[in-house]
DNA sequence: CAGTTATATAACTAACTTATTATATAACCG
DNA sequence: CGGTTATATAATAAGTTAGTTATATAACTG
């Protein structure tokens, strides 16, 4: 599975995307992350698996705990290949403006 | 399933992101987008229905064909999500200058 | 109209995902 | 040391996905 797979498919759950969100905030810990869902540590635990997989967070180990955070270059290769698409999407718009510029001009 | 997840979960196989890649070449039917793939029609025609169930792509009727292209807004939402994250780890870096900024100013 | 082309849909199968419960491991606390 | 806390792993059940083949539909083409 390629990084973007994993990225991608890290993201397409709503309960790792929360996870994601509730790190932005800071460090937390598995047991910190569980509390907020109805769901079972197992479940949360095989979440940060996921997460941790697709290179969006790292973990580190102090005594019992696992505090997790936001691994810094997450977002990065994502971006990378959205700003294919980001680009044709700006040529479509430019392309719709001229179409309005000339309807303007026309009337 | 909210319009993140789908597009996400989209986003999370190859096969959809190629497609998306070549539509970003301009408009293309069905038949022109399977033939670069080792892979049947039908099968295509599924990643097309889920490409377009999560406002990726767009499509025309032209005759018998189905021009499909990129959906203008396509990013956008996606981008916006994102950005959330993006906004924290620009933080996290910055503060890792911080450190660094101090560690030089040790020596 | 008959045949062909473009696409969609259905039935099915194999593989993967997500959650649960039960259990293991290992560090901490008194 | 013995009990508790933090986390991971395994077994399993249910649901979803992605592909296949076979078939339907509908528009073009001669």
């Amino acid at each position: 599975m390629s990084n973007l797979d994993a990225a991608f498919s890290a993201l397409a759950d709503p309960t790792r995307r929360a996870i994601l969100a509730r790190l932005a905030l800071g460090e937390a810990t598995v047991m910190e992350l569980v509390e907020p869902f109805e769901m079972t540590q197992p479940a949360i635990s095989r979440h940060l698996k996921v997460l941790e997989g697709a290179g969006l967070i790292l973990r580190r180990v102090e005594g019992t705990k696992r505090p997790c955070r936001l691994a810094p270059t997450a977002v990065a290769e994502i971006d990378e290949w959205l700003g294919m698409l980001r680009k044709t999407l700006t040529a479509n718009y430019n392309r719709l403006d001229d179409v309005l510029a000339a309807m303007k001009t026309e009337e």
